[in-house]
DNA sequence: TATAAATTACCTATCGGTAGGTAGGTAGTG
DNA sequence: CACTACCTACCTACCGATAGGTAATTTATA
C-alpha cells in the first residue's frame, strides 16, 4: 500500500468516527510514518484530501454493490444486498457511513467535499430506485429514499446507543 | 435573554450546522458580546457546555411533543405530531437535529456529552413506543426505532442534497 | 540524470484553558 | 447604620498545544 493510500485509509477511519474535523495532517502523517509537511505533496489542501476520500469511498461502495438487475438475475434481492453492505459497515468496521457523517455536517464542509458527498447520495438513490424497480415496486423513487433514510438513521442510532440490535430491529421486515 | 442563554443559543446554531467541533469559545463570546475567558465562568469546560446544550435540547424537544395519550385523546395522531416537529427543525430552522449530528460523531465526543445524546434517543424511543402503542400498533418497539431512524436519515439526506422534498417523500405514507 | 517523494525548518492563526484582578451588588452581623 | 464578607459577571494577559500551510532542500528511485 502506497503512502497516499495509507493516508486515505487513516483519514477514513478518523472521519467515520468523528467527522471532517476529526483528522489532522499531523496525525495522519505520524500514523503512516512520514512528516506532516509531506502530506501536502499528495494532497495540496485538507479539502483536496477530504474530496478524494469521499470520491473513492463512493466508488468502492458502488463497486461492492454490483448491478441491481444482475443481482436479481442471480437470485438475490438487491435491497438485501444493499442492507447487508450497511450492516457490515456498522458491525465489522464498527463505524458510521463516511458520507452519512459528512452529510450531517454538510453545511460546514468545503465546497469540493460537499459536492462529493452529494454525489454519494445521488448515486445511491439512483441505484436503489433501480433495485426497487426490478423488485416490482410501484413507487421505486419513494422506496429508494425511504430505504437509504432508514439505514443511515438506524446506523446512527445504533452507534449512539452502542448497540447493533437497534439496526437489526429497524431493518427487520415484520 | 441572559448571556448564558445567548451562549447556548449561539452554540446550538453552530453545532447543528457542523457538529461539536464547529464552535469555539472565542466565536460564541464575540457573538454575545463578551470575552472568551468569561465563557468559562458559565461553563467550566467545552464539554460542560456541550452536555448542557444537549440536555436542554432534549428537554425542549420532549416538552414540545406533549404526551402521546393526551394527543390521541384530543384527536391527533402522535406520530404525525412527532414527524411535524422534525419537519419544522429542517424547514424552519434549516438545520440538522442537534442530537442526530452529535450521535453520528458519538465516538469522538467527551463522555458527558455522549451521555446526554444517548438520553435524547432513549427518551425519544420510549415516547415513540408509547405513541405507536396508543395507535394500536402490534410491534410498538420496532415501529419506534423505524420511525426515528427514517426521520433522522431523511433529515440528513435532505440537508446534504439541499432539497426538503426528499424529507417529504420519505415521510409520505403511500 | 531526471523525477518523485520526503525532509527540515519554519509561519501565522487559532484552540481550550488558566491566573489574577475588578466593579458592582447582596447578605449577614454588631 | 456601618462594616465585613462574599458573590456575580465580567476583564486583560497569557499559557502550551495544535491547526493548516509554505519554501527550500535532500534523498531515493527508475
Amino acid at each position: 500500500m502506497s503512502k497516499k493510500e495509507a493516508l486515505l485509509k487513516a483519514a477514513e477511519n478518523k472521519v467515520r468516527l468523528g467527522g471532517y474535523s476529526n483528522f489532522s495532517f499531523r496525525e495522519l502523517a505520524s500514523e503512516v510514518g512520514i512528516k506532516s509537511a509531506s502530506v501536502h505533496y499528495h494532497f495540496p489542501t485538507k479539502a483536496d484530501l477530504g474530496a478524494e476520500l469521499a470520491h473513492q469511498y463512493t466508488n468502492s461502495f458502488l463497486a461492492a454493490l454490483g448491478e441491481p438487475n444482475e443481482l436479481k438475475a442471480s437470485g438475490k434481492n438487491p435491497i438485501n444486498v444493499y442492507t447487508q453492505l450497511f450492516r457490515s459497515a456498522l458491525v465489522t468496521d464498527r463505524k458510521m457511513c463516511l458520507c452519512g457523517l459528512l452529510g450531517a455536517e454538510s453545511d460546514s464542509l468545503p465546497d469540493k467535499v460537499r459536492l462529493e458527498v452529494k454525489r454519494f447520495f445521488n448515486e445511491n438513490l439512483a441505484w436503489l430506485a433501480a433495485a426497487h424497480l426490478v423488485n416490482g415496486d410501484l413507487n421505486p423513487t419513494q422506496s429508494a429514499i425511504q430505504t437509504v433514510s432508514l439505514l443511515e438513521g438506524a446506523m446512527m442510532i445504533s452507534k449512539t446507543l452502542d448497540d447493533n440490535s437497534y439496526f437489526e430491529l429497524a431493518t427487520q421486515l415484520t
